[in-house]
DNA sequence: CCTACCGATCGGTAGG
DNA sequence: CCTACCGATCGGTAGG
C-alpha cells in the first residue's frame, strides 16, 4: 500500500529530470543549483535531494538523459540506413538538424558538459568521457564499415574519419551558439560532405 | 610622492591577471571567484576587488589577456610569412601547437569561455563574441589573399575556410583537453591540410 | 592594501 | 515530500 506507485515516483523523477536538463543546458552542469532547480519546479531543496541524494548524483542523471536524447535525435534515426557511408550520411543530416533546433535551449549538452568537466576529476567527469568514447566508437565502427564496403579508400583510417566528423560537430555547435548563425550549420555538414567523399575525384 | 609608481601598480596587476587567467582557465571564467583567487595570492578580497571593481571586470580583463596570448602564441609568429596560403599554413601550425601545449593549463580559454558564456548575455559574452569575430576575420583576410593569389580555388569562400580552420581547432581542443591523446592534434592538422589543399588533385 | 562585516546563496542534514 | 536549520562561501561595502 505505498502512498506513491512506481510509475508515479518515475513519472515525477523523470519530469524533474527534464526541468534540470534544460536548466543546465543554460547554464551548465555544475551552475545547475539544487536551489535554483527546487524554485523552479515550486518545490522544497530537501524533497530534490530526497530524489537524487545529492548533486553530483543529479549531474549523472542530467548527463545520462541528455546522452540518451542525443542518440534519439541524431543516431536512432539513422540506424534504420543501411550500416557504412549510408548510415554516416544519415548521422550527419540528422546530427546539424539536432544542432539547429536542439531538444535543450543551451544547445549540444555533451559538449558544454565536455568542456566544463574535462578538468574537473571526478565521477562527472568519468561518465563525460564514457559517453564521448562511446559515440566515437559508433562513428568508427560505420567507417570501418564502409571502408569493407568500399564506399571509403582501403587506406582510410576510420578513427581519423571519427574525430574529423566529431570536431565538426562540436565546432559548429560553438560558433552556432555564440554567433546565432546557421550558415556554420552549413559550413559544417558540407565539410563532413568532404570528409566522407573518396579523396580523388 | 605616490607610494607606489605606476610601472608598480601595472606590474601587480599584471601578475594578479597571470594568476586569474590561470586558474579561470582550470575552473571557469563564471567559477573563478574572488576570494579563491585571493587565497591563492595570499592577499585579501578586498584587495583584489580595488584593483578590478568587480568580478565582471576582473572577467573581462583576463579575456583581454587570454586573447593576447592567443594571438602571441598563434598570429604573431605566422604574420612574418607572406599573407596568403602560407601565413594560413603558418597559423594552423601554430595553433596545433598551442593546443599541444598551451600557455595556460586548461587548454584554449576562449574555447570555454566561448561555451561558458554563450547564453549568458552581458558584457563578458559581448567581448568574447567580439575577439571570435576579429579572429576569424584575421583567417578569413588571409583566404582571401590566398584565392587572389591563386592558391586556393577561385570559386572558394574565405568565410567556409575560416569557419571550418577554426571549427577544427576547437574540435580538437575539446577532444584533446578531455582524452589527452595527442592523436586528435595531428588528425585536426591534416584536416586542416584538406581544407586549405586545392579541391582537386 | 587591510579587517570586519553585509545579505544572499551554496550543498546538505535533522526531524517529522 | 515539508520546515527549519547548519557551516561555508559568494560578491561586495564600510571604514580606515
Amino acid at each position: 500500500m505505498a502512498r506513491r506507485s512506481a510509475t508515479q515516483v518515475a513519472d515525477s523523477r523523470a519530469q524533474t529530470l527534464d526541468a534540470a536538463v534544460e536548466l543546465a543546458s543554460v547554464i551548465g552542469l555544475e551552475g545547475l543549483t539544487i536551489g535554483r532547480l527546487a524554485e523552479q519546479l515550486e518545490m522544497s531543496k530537501s524533497g530534490l535531494v530526497g530524489r537524487f541524494g545529492s548533486k553530483e548524483e543529479l549531474q549523472l542523471a542530467v548527463l545520462e538523459l541528455a546522452a540518451d536524447a542525443f542518440r534519439h535525435a541524431v543516431y536512432e534515426p539513422a540506424a534504420a540506413q543501411p550500416s557504412g557511408f549510408t548510415r554516416l550520411t544519415a548521422i550527419c543530416d540528422a546530427w546539424i538538424t539536432y544542432l539547429r533546433d536542439p531538444p535543450f535551449s543551451g544547445g549540444c549538452f555533451l559538449t558544454t558538459a565536455s568542456v566544463e568537466f574535462d578538468a574537473r576529476p571526478g565521477p562527472v567527469n568519468a561518465a563525460v568521457k564514457a559517453v564521448m568514447r562511446r559515440w566515437l566508437g559508433v562513428l568508427e565502427r560505420e567507417a570501418t564499415a564502409a571502408i569493407e564496403q568500399g564506399e571509403l579508400a582501403p587506406d582510410t583510417d576510420p578513427s581519423d574519419i571519427a574525430f574529423t566528423i566529431n570536431a565538426l560537430a562540436v565546432g559548429a555547435n560553438c560558433h552556432y551558439q555564440l554567433h546565432h548563425d546557421p550558415r556554420a550549420l552549413t559550413r559544417a555538414r558540407h565539410a563532413m560532405a568532404r570528409v566522407l567523399a573518396p579523396s580523388s575525384a
